[in-house]
DNA sequence: AAATTCTCTTGACAAATGTCAACGCATCAA
DNA sequence: TTGATGCGTTGACATTTGTCAAGAGAATTT
């Protein structure tokens, strides 16, 4: 149950056994099933979420009814909505499982335990933030002034393995196009 | 000379005057003049800025030439290549000075001094990083699936005083449009 | 097994945005 | 002052992408 965090941690910082112990004990093993959501907008994210198996992802509505989605999460990953996990006002956006998934939670009272009493685990939470970082940058990159077909591209070099285990149509949300647009694409780039 | 910096600090964590005397002696003061380069496309970013008076931007270019405006910085504000930073791969952007500037440097072995050394600067650097993920989500969110005119809003809401500072086809750049559609954009929100 | 959703595809057309070229107006340097 | 350069604007047109509508097949539910 808690395999790939601890490659997680110890790919990152170097814990003790017992440094280890203490996060398996602050964290909450919860599986939820396909379809079914992590958090709703509207409600106060007050957990972050480690994927240990499965898949989930983030997204917002926005004026016209759309999905736009934010983020997926794969098994290694974390998922949350920080913006509301730190200033606890309401979420804007919704988390909702892509595959049945085993998640290990921490809640805010959880996560300041453990920065306070495991310093390796502070050092683990700023380079985790800090890879999340550089990957929204990269993305950001990958967004702006490309094409649609250069957009997708891109991504399939990025995560080639989404293919499989996302629709389509979450995959066209990310990119910031329609459906449409996205098949035709394909079809041109079958060639 | 270090006011914006003891102020992003005292903002964010309890500080003691001693820990503020040791952040002080481990930065670098420079100045940088406009259209200076901080960072050039293929080296190491080795070192993070802190902004204490002018602007910056980070670009890169893409295949065909175009600037793609990744970052604009002001007074207050931290800009680095993190990617190059941590890694230390050569950048592929640029970050340059909108106008003349005076910066706060702190390269790789400082940092990790501080971090070593001052607790509540490793929380600083662990809210800084939250602060500007956040900041980059709700800019991914602010891209993708707008219209050009709304994302224009959008930036005019989050950075009203960037308008007077920033030329105008680096916003565009910024938001992924050319500048004549910003520029017809504008003509028509006139009215 | 039948019914109901989902998901993806395709076509015809509309709308948004990009491209290219020209021009005006500042600013700056010689 | 005189060029030269950078920045913003405008027009005509091309291209990309979105919208709407329909349908086929797969997956899921009853």
């Amino acid at each position: 149950m808690f395999e790939q965090l601890i490659k997680s941690i110890q790919d990152k910082v170097p814990a003790t056994e017992q440094e280890l112990q203490l996060c398996k004990h602050y964290f909450t093993p919860k599986k939820i099933r396909r379809k079914q959501f992590l958090l709703q907008e509207g409600d106060v994210c007050n957990r972050m979420a480690f994927v240990e198996k499965g898949s989930l992802y983030s997204y917002s509505t926005d004026a016209k009814g759309n999905q736009r989605v934010i983020q997926f999460a794969f098994e290694g990953w974390w998922i949350s909505d920080l913006y509301s996990f730190f200033t606890k006002e309401p979420s804007s956006l919704n988390i909702e499982a892509l595959e049945d998934s085993e998640l290990l939670l921490l809640d805010h009272e959880q996560h300041e335990y453990l920065l306070k009493n495991v310093p390796q685990y502070e050092t683990y939470t700023r380079m985790i933030l800090q890879n999340a970082y550089v990957a929204l940058q990269r993305r950001i990159e990958g967004t702006i002034g490309l094409t649609a077909e250069e957009k997708y591209s891109r991504f399939l070099n990025q995560y080639p393995t989404c293919l499989n285990r996302v629709p389509q149509h979450l995959i066209a949300s990310y990119l910031g196009i329609t459906p449409e647009t996205l098949s035709r694409i394909r079809k041109q780039m079958a060639r």
